[in-house]
DNA sequence: CGACCGATTGACT
DNA sequence: GTCAATCGGTCGG
C-alpha cells in the first residue's frame, strides 16, 4: 500500500490539469496480499463539452462515476472485452475524467505477467502500455467503478517521488470527434 | 426492437 | 496493412 496517498484536494483540478499532474504518480492495486503497479506515464483528458467524452450527452448509469467527487474511479467496458480506468476530475456534478493509458510497471511484475497470461518472458515494455493491457495486468474490473481510492481501498495513488519535468501533448487515441484537441499527455522521461 | 459503433487488443495476411 | 472478439449506449423505425 502507499503512504501517503493523494489527498482529495489533489483531484480538484480540471481534467487536463489533473491528467498532467498524474504523470509520474505511483498507482498500486492489491492482488490478494500483494500490491502491484507502477508509475503513471500516459493520460488523456475528457470533459463534458467534449463530443469524444462519455459524459457529453449527460449522466447515465454507466458514466455516473465521472460526475462523482474528484478522485472517484470510473471503470467501463470497451469493445465488449476490455476495461478502461479513469479518475473523476473537476467539481462534483461535472462529468470530467482522466483516462489512465499507461504505467511503467515496477512492483509485482511476475503477478502482472500472470494476469496478462504471459507464459513466456517478453519485454516488460508491453506489460501495461495501453488502457486495456493496464486493466488486465492490475485486475481492474467493474468492482472498482465508483470507488474513491483511499487508504482502505484496493487501488491507491500516491504523490510523485520524482515529479515529471517534461511531457509531450498530442491527439487522443481511438476517437473520431474532437481529434484536434491535444489532450493526450505522455511523460518524456521514462523515469 | 434492431442496427450500428466505440477512449482496444492481438492474431493474422 | 486487415479483422474478429463482444457489451452497452444511442439512434431510428
Amino acid at each position: 500500500m502507499l503512504d501517503p496517498i493523494l489527498p482529495f484536494s489533489f483531484y480538484q483540478k480540471s481534467a487536463p490539469d489533473l491528467a498532467v499532474a498524474l504523470l509520474g504518480c505511483p498507482m498500486v492495486r492489491r492482488i490478494g496480499d500483494q500490491w502491484v503497479g507502477g508509475i503513471i506515464t500516459e493520460t488523456e483528458a475528457y470533459t463534458e463539452d467534449d463530443e469524444a467524452s462519455h459524459s457529453f450527452r449527460g449522466m447515465t448509469a454507466r458514466n455516473a462515476a465521472m460526475f462523482q467527487k474528484p478522485g472517484t474511479l470510473y471503470v467501463y467496458r470497451i469493445y465488449g472485452i476490455h476495461f478502461c480506468l479513469n479518475i473523476s476530475s473537476g467539481d462534483e456534478g461535472r462529468g470530467e475524467a482522466v483516462l489512465i493509458r499507461s504505467i511503467q510497471p515496477l512492483w509485482g511484475i511476475e503477478t502482472m505477467r500472470k494476469l496478462r497470461l504471459w507464459p513466456e518472458p517478453k519485454p516488460i515494455k508491453g506489460l501495461c502500455n495501453g488502457p486495456g493491457k493496464l486493466a488486465q495486468a492490475l485486475a481492474i474490473d467493474l468492482s472498482l467503478n465508483g470507488v474513491w481510492p483511499g487508504q482502505k481501498s484496493d487501488l491507491q495513488l500516491g504523490p510523485a517521488t520524482q515529479p515529471v519535468e517534461k511531457f509531450s501533448c498530442g491527439p487522443r487515441v481511438g476517437i473520431t470527434k474532437n481529434v484536434e484537441r491535444a489532450w493526450r499527455f505522455q511523460a518524456s522521461t521514462h523515469l
